[in-house]
DNA sequence: TTGTAAGCGTTATCAT
DNA sequence: ATGATAACGCTTACAA
C-alpha cells in the first residue's frame, strides 16, 4: 500500500502538505501542490479511508436499518427499493456511503450497535412501528446523541427528524374519487394502525366518506398485512357481504391486488362489478389486470430528503426543518372505474 | 466516548489485557477477565470499529457493487432485491457488514475506487455484463489483487469467482414444457447476449427444439431489455406473425408480462390462443392475470453463494469451489397451459 | 498469565 | 507556505 510518507519523500515535502493537497486545505504554492499530486500519481497514492475515519473520528458511513419481517424477503418490496435507491443517490453525492444493516429479531432493541461501534455517522431508519418498545429505544437513541431520521413514520410526541409523505390527503383523494365515481359503500382494507400511515388514511378515508355525507360502517374496515395473501382472504370476507359493497381502498397495491384476485376467482371483476383502488403505485399496478388504480407515494424522494435531513444534523450540507411532509398523487387506472362490457 | 484505556485503568490491568479480554484471546485468569468486563460494563464501553479495522487493516465490510442504470430505480427489480436480501443474511452471520456502491456512468471503469480507499476487503460485483471493457476492469481488479465475485455471470476464459444458475438446463425445461403441452412454433425473448445466462437460455432453447425435431425459427428469435415495455412491443411482433407461433418464452417475467399484456389487447389472451412461460419467478408472475408459468432462479442462494465464497477467499470461513451453478425449477402456471373456455 | 510498547496512516495544532 | 509532531484507539509482537 502506498502511503502518505512515500509521496512525501518523493515530493520533497513533509507529509503534512501532502494531506493538504489532498483535502483542499491552506494557502499553497501551486508549484508544490504539483509536485505532490505527480509524486502521488506517479506512486499511485490513495488516501486510506479507514485510517481518515480513525484521525476525523467519523466514519463518513450513512447507516439503513431495515426492519426485521419475518418470511419476507426484504428488499423484494417496491417500498423499501424505492426508499433505498432515493437514499443512494443523495447519499453519493454528498460524498458519503451506505452502511446496511438488516435487523434480526434479537437487536430489534439494540438501535445503537452501529453508532457504539461508530462505523456510521447517522442513520435512516426504515419501516419502523409505533410500539412503545421502539419508543422507547428510539429515545435512547436520541438521549445518547445518535442523529437518525425515520422515513414514513412519525411519532406523536416526539421530536424526531422525519420525512413522511401526506397519507391523509392521498387517502381523502383516493376514496373521493371512489365516491365520485358513483361509489357508495366504501371497504377499507388498511394496515396495522402502529403505522402512523394507517391512522393517517383513516384520516383520509373518514374525511371523505363524511364530506359526502356517507356513513363510516364498521363491518367495512378490514385490516390486513400488505402481502397479497391477506388481500386475498379479505375478499372473502367483502364476497359475503356483496350488495353492501361496491368499492374496496387498500393501504397498499398488493392487498389491493389480492383482493381483485379474490374477487375474480368468484367472478367479480374490478371495474365492472366493483372498484378498487390500491397505494403505492407501484410496478404491480401497471403489471395488473385490470390496471389498478393507486396512490402514488414519492418513495424516492423520501429516501433523498431522508438522507439529506440526517446528513444535515451531522454537520453536513445545509440544515433543514426537522420534519417533512411530501405529497402523494393520485393516479386512476382502469380497476376504479365501472364500465358496461 | 469510553476507550480501552478508561477500562484498564478502572480494571486495574494493561490495555492489552482488556484487548485479549475482548477478542477472547490467549490464556487467561477468569478472575481478570472477569474484572475487565465488569469494568467495560460500568462504563459502557464498546470497541471503536474504525480504530479496529485501522490497526487490522481490514475493514470488516463487504461491498456491493451495483450497476448504472439510468431511468431504473435499481433495487425495483425482483432480481437485485432477492440477490441483496441473500448476500445480507450471510454477511451477518460471518460479522461483516455491508457497503452498498451504486455506480455512475463515470466510474464504470473504476471498480477499484472501494478496495483503494479499503473500505471494503472484498466485493460482489452484481449485473456486470461481458463486455470488452468490463473484462478489461474485472481483470485489472483481479491483478492488484482485490477480491470480487460475480453473481449470474460468467465470463469464458477467466477465472473468477462466480455464482450462477443453470439457465441452459432451465431454459431447456421451460421450452420443453411448452413443446409437451403441443405448442411447436416457440418465439423466444430474449435479452443482451451480453449476459452469460442469455447465451446459456438460447442453448437450452436449442437443445429442447432440436431434440423434439423442431426447426430453429430465426424469425422467431427477440431480443427485449428485460423491461415490460419492452415485452409489450414484442408483442406486436408476435401478433405480426399470428398463425405462425404459438408460444413464447421470455427471459424474464417482466417482459414475459408485456407480452402477454399486448397480446391481450388484441384479443389473444396467454392459457388460451398462446401460453407464455417467463424467466425469475418474481412476486409479479404470482400477480399476473392469467398467473405467469415460470422458471424459478435462486437469486437469494446465489448472494448467499457468492457472499460465502467471497468472504472464504479472504480468509474468513472455509474456503469453496471459484465457480458454483445452482439449478433452477421450473414453475407451472396458468400461462402455459391451454384451456378451452 | 500479564505488561510494555511499537506500529497503523491519517488529521490537526503549533511552530517556523 | 510549510514542517514537526502529538494525538487517535486499537492490535500484536515481545518481554517479563
Amino acid at each position: 500500500m502506498v502511503t502518505r510518507k512515500e509521496v512525501a519523500e518523493l515530493a520533497n515535502v513533509s507529509e503534512a502538505t501532502v494531506s493538504r493537497v489532498f483535502n483542499g486545505l491552506g494557502p499553497m504554492k501551486p508549484a508544490t501542490k504539483e509536485r505532490v499530486l505527480e509524486a502521488a500519481n506517479a506512486l499511485g497514492y490513495h488516501p486510506n479511508a479507514i485510517a481518515q475515519s480513525f484521525a476525523r473520528r467519523r466514519s463518513g458511513n450513512l447507516g439503513v436499518v431495515l426492519p426485521y419481517m419475518p418470511k419476507v424477503h426484504l428488499f423484494s418490496t417496491y417500498y423499501f427499493s424505492e426508499i433505498l435507491s432515493g437514499i443512494g443517490e443523495q447519499v453519493r453525492e454528498m460524498g458519503y456511503d451506505l452502511l446496511l444493516s438488516l435487523l434480526t429479531p434479537d437487536d430489534e432493541l439494540d438501535y445503537g450497535r452501529l453508532y457504539r461501534s461508530q462505523k456510521v455517522d447517522a442513520c435512516i431508519i426504515l419501516g419502523s412501528m409505533d410500539t412503545p418498545s421502539q419508543r422507547q429505544s428510539l429515545l435512547h437513541l436520541q438521549e445518547n446523541g445518535h442523529p437518525f431520521c425515520l422515513v414514513n413514520q412519525r411519532f406523536e410526541g416526539l421530536d424526531f427528524l422525519e420525512v413522511d409523505a401526506d397519507h391523509v390527503e392521498g387517502s381523502y383523494q383516493a376514496v373521493r374519487h371512489l365516491i365520485d365515481e358513483g361509489n357508495r359503500q366504501i371497504a377499507f382494507l388498511n394496515g396495522s394502525p402502529q403505522y402512523s400511515n394507517s391512522r393517517d388514511r383513516w384520516l383520509g378515508y373518514q374525511r371523505a366518506m363524511l364530506e359526502a355525507g356517507l356513513p363510516i360502517n364498521s363491518e367495512l374496515l378490514l385490516e390486513g398485512n400488505y402481502s397479497r395473501k391477506s388481500g386475498y382472504e379479505a375478499a372473502a370476507k367483502l364476497w359475503e357481504m356483496r350488495g353492501r359493497v361496491d368499492a374496496v381502498f387498500a393501504a397498499n397495491d398488493r392487498m389491493a391486488i389480492g383482493v381483485m384476485q379474490g374477487l375474480r376467482e368468484r367472478g367479480w371483476m374490478a371495474g365492472r362489478e366493483f372498484a378498487v383502488i390500491g397505494c403505492d403505485d407501484s410496478d404491480a399496478a401497471k403489471l395488473s389486470d385490470p390496471p389498478l388504480s393507486s396512490i402514488a407515494v414519492p418513495f424516492f424522494e423520501m429516501g433523498k430528503g431522508a438522507s439529506r435531513l440526517v446528513l444535515a444534523s451531522v454537520g453536513q450540507g445545509v440544515s433543514e426543518e426537522g420534519q417533512v411532509q411530501l405529497s402523494t398523487q393520485l393516479r386512476i387506472r382502469q380497476s376504479s372505474i365501472k364500465r358496461q362490457y
